[in-house]
DNA sequence: CATGAATGAGTATTCATTCAT
DNA sequence: GATGAATGAATACTCATTCAT
């Protein structure tokens, strides 16, 4: 009795859809979703054209799910590095450092979330929004809270949220496009400042976070 | 005698031409790059595809003119508005303002150049990052000259023209996307505020910047 | 059960693979090559265009495959017949007949590789000389095993190769555009006095040789 | 008044008729037929579509008066040449050794002739056979000769012709591909004792035409 | 006579999706 | 469950030919 057989047959189903992800996750950030043929995921997934059909209804559910989990692990891993802070500010601060050293160190997952993700054209509009939209209201959110504890003045946080995210955006964007290659870690301290100013953070107080949080 | 025939016959070309290239706008616009085929243009130009390809050698030409002249046409229009303005601060406020107003009054414009152009494929990541390099050349211009004023402390100014341009590209997006639409100007006080603040000027200089421009 | 039913799936794919060849054999030799569109072979072989691609990657590899399966078909042939002989000129005499005996019996193969080759254009000419040479060799080398035997004088081999296969060809040619039609065969006794006279075979050997091949 | 119109206008044309022809003889003769655009031979003639189109009716007909005209020199050429002989069998010697002798110092000449002819699919056939029929009627018309005249054994002649022109058009054919090139008139020596002998001139009798002809 | 703009039929190739085995 | 053969719609681009000016 081979390896295989002793398991049940729901694990070897799940192992292969897991296999499936991992390479279309791959080959979609290598070479964007229309370039992807999903031959090509089928075999670097040692499974059959079939067996993909199998397991995702259409191409695009692969991507639409691949989206989805992949934003669950970076949403994930900012809420449990923001956990550790209790000011607002310095967690709104750190949400963004920790996408920046996320991607920093998984350029693939920044490629497919931020810029292979509009190479799908118009179906993937709603999909990209909302994305945008959810990581913007992570954002909001901290500003609510800051501008409930008395932090920061009132404001638009929705605006602001987007305004944060879409600087954050466009700075993933331009080192994703760098030739030669950057630091992407290097536009953080000018990135932070510029952020917490437009909330309106003293430059005092930003000095003050930007010490606490050094030893990281 | 026609109108048509007393037309020299480079005339009727350079029409025919012009119609394509607005057909292919609309077209792009509409349906992204990737979905729009050579035959559409053609058709909504009312000429056949051959009349196309004697104007254009390829679909990405006419792509690459199409984003090149709009751009033109905006930054253009940017630089018209900001002459009137000797501020620099105050200069970068109403290239902020500008973009706004355009776009607010031509969606399409705003589609092709900074949502559809994504659609296009790896192959126009670069014509992209040459167009977000580009506004955000300008914004950074801007900024340099308040440095040198001494209207603003030191900062680095490329970053912050990316994450300006970030954070109004954003602002842009959602409303793109915004189902009910909205205002896109309703944004830009708050915007502004954001923006202003993130490079340090002072909330009462903020506010004096905001009453001069209020009459517009 | 029906006999479709019980044959293995690989067996229907090589079946439909042969369709596709002999309908493309028929196809090129009628029309040539470059008139010759991939849907005419789809429809003559009953299956889709996406089913001649599933089995070759390009136009050009079908028609290589085709070049190269008949001209092995044709070249097997000629040295069976060629086994029974032992004297060289003999063999030599021999391998010319049975290319006229073959091409009398298929016009269509004498077409596909000697005239309609020519229709494809500059990227064939390779594929072209590459037959020639591969005729003219062969030639060559009853030629060359005669000299080596005594039987004819030394002399230039190769270029007898080729100019018996130009001679070959050139009857060929004119055969198939002859109109009305001849009889292939009328040729050959002129042919080979003219063949084997040009090598030096004295005219008393050839009639031998003759007499030898008359019965067949 | 210009030099242009001074000449008449019907001598202009002539001219440009030349000029059109020209470079459709260079670029055939590069490209091949099918791979030629009408657009570059008016180009390359400083002319327009339309002025190609005023002199020639389609593109075959421009191919076609080339065809006829190229070989009409070559014939003219050798019939001069052929002129000074009055032994038949040497006319006939003479006559191979006139076409090596302008192939090899017009290369273009001979693959229009002689290879991209076949580039021209279907509708070239008929052409291509009139071209080869005439060579060959031109060699059986000396072979007929030498055969009133007694100098050969009778034989069929019509036959000869054509095995003579194709040894002759494989060796130039060969010689065309060779990479690296090879010198053409290496080829004659055998190549004539080939053919020589091949109607039943005795070798004597070939060394003695041989020793006449040296001088040249 | 000359021009060059316009036409449109023609073609190889790709790929998501289906389904018999 | 898995396979891979088959489908066919979709699409950019070429080029001989026409014809108004």
């Amino acid at each position: 009795m081979s390896h295989e057989k002793t398991r049940e047959p729901q694990e070897r189903a799940v192992e292969r859809r897991e296999r499936i992800l991992d390479a279309a996750f791959t080959t979609f950030a290598e070479n964007g979703y229309r370039e992807t043929a999903i031959d090509a995921i089928a075999q670097r997934s040692s499974t059959s054209k079939g067996g993909v059909y199998f397991h995702f209804a259409t191409k695009e559910a692969i991507f639409r799910e691949l989206m989805r989990t992949t934003a669950d692990k970076l949403v994930e891993k900012v809420e449990r590095s923001v956990a550790a802070e209790s000011d607002p500010i310095a967690q709104a601060d750190i949400a963004i450092r920790t996408v920046l050293e996320t991607f920093a160190g998984h350029r693939r997952m920044a490629r497919l979330l931020f810029v292979d993700a509009f190479g799908a054209g118009r179906i993937f509009h709603a999909q990209v929004a909302e994305l945008h939209v959810r990581f913007s209201a992570l954002i909001t959110g901290y500003l609510d809270r800051a501008v409930v504890d008395g932090t920061i003045d009132p404001l638009d946080t929705r605006i602001a949220g987007e305004a944060w995210f879409g600087a954050l955006n466009e700075i993933v964007d331009r080192w994703l496009m760098a030739d030669p290659p950057t630091q992407l870690l290097d536009a953080y301290p000018t990135l932070r400042t510029l952020l917490l100013r437009s909330v309106g953070v003293a430059d005092a107080r930003i000095r003050e976070i930007a010490a606490t949080l050094r030893p990281r």
